[in-house]
DNA sequence: GACTTAATTTACATAGTGTTGGATAATCAA
DNA sequence: TTGATTATCCAACACTATGTAAATTAAGTC
């Protein structure tokens, strides 16, 4: 069933869009996003430049799909996480996210840590907003003086920066040290 | 004195950066980065297009010598206050901060709020950075399970995502307001 | 094996880049 | 004010990248 509901696609286009993807995040390992070109991305991957436009608008819309698929991902491991443990204790759930971003680090980093494709940063910031705004009551009965929309701003910044400059130093302290360390930083009393 | 230190520059040159920076911040406004051309910020500032190569490399070297003056700037702000003061407290360091965005939030909301051009959350970072390091040991002598450079990560990434939804909300709060925030958001016990 | 669809090839018009050499105009120094 | 200096403008150039079209080849489907 799980297999059928995207109507079985032709393995050529699962094919071509695997090189380009691929080879999009070699040359963002390599150089500065400004740097890469349609040109670029064809030869890396052996496909021919004419196939890219039968798949994605431009450059910025294959980086946006990109980050579409990224946000579903992490959607669907934070889900994942919370039916596994049965609760929506904040620590098991920022563990689910770092291991899976450890997981995939190569990629993450490219995305996240690397400097200038900001479209992965808005959609990570989007998911976070989301799963922060269910767990907001509590700061708001804590501390009456502060806003929740600030709170949301402010705890979805600290989690995708922290994420990023971890990935940027090459993530030196595992993923429970990092969610043992969000639950410390997020510790309001 | 203070003025001769920059040994007098023709002032056809700072006209025309300036009417160059104008145009770009404008450009801006009104489309993503990745749609501006030279054609388009020369056209705009009504300067040839060859004269904008005499001053800058290309458009990222234009965006990286704005994003340092900024960075300079804020730089100054923030000492001011201190001297100003006679006292590192961060709540006001803070207001300092955020009153000399919220009268310069033309620009700001365009660097900071919009989406799309790294480099400036970049400089402003490491200027958080250093700034923050220097008052890191309070943090650690109250909590010595916090790791002190993932503190860093994520106090200069709050501050940083924080003023940047502030700027994209288009400042629903006051700078003394927000000042207070995060006063709040940082306190640990 | 016939049908369908994806990928390739070649080609073209358009737009932007970065640099040149020479003319013009604004600034500076005497 | 004048003459020297230097910034800006103008026209032109080669080059690279973009995005699209039409016809051909190759791969996957039933």
């Amino acid at each position: 069933m799980a297999e059928n509901e995207k109507k079985r696609i032709d393995p050529r286009v699962l094919r071509t869009r695997q090189m380009l993807k691929e080879a999009l995040i070699e040359l963002l390992e390599e150089m500065d996003v400004e740097k890469i070109t349609v040109n670029r991305i064809a030869e890396r991957a052996t496909i021919n430049r004419v196939t890219f436009y039968l798949h994605y608008k431009d450059i910025q819309d294959m980086l946006e799909k990109m980050a579409d698929e990224m946000a579903e991902n992490v959607n669907r491991v934070m889900m994942r996480t919370i039916e596994q443990h049965k609760s929506g204790d904040r620590e098991t759930l920022l563990l689910g996210l770092l291991e899976h971003i450890a997981a995939n680090a190569k990629f993450y980093k490219v995305v996240l840590g690397s400097r200038r494709i900001p479209v992965f940063h808005e959609r990570l910031r989007s998911v976070f907003v989301d799963k922060i705004k269910l767990g907001i009551e509590e700061i708001e009965e804590h501390n009456p003086d502060i806003q929740s929309d600030v709170a949301v701003w402010f705890g979805s910044a600290a989690l995708i920066g922290t994420i990023s400059a971890w990935l940027r130093n090459d993530m030196p302290y595992t993923a429970p040290f990092m969610a043992r360390q969000f639950a410390l930083l997020f510790k309001q009393r």
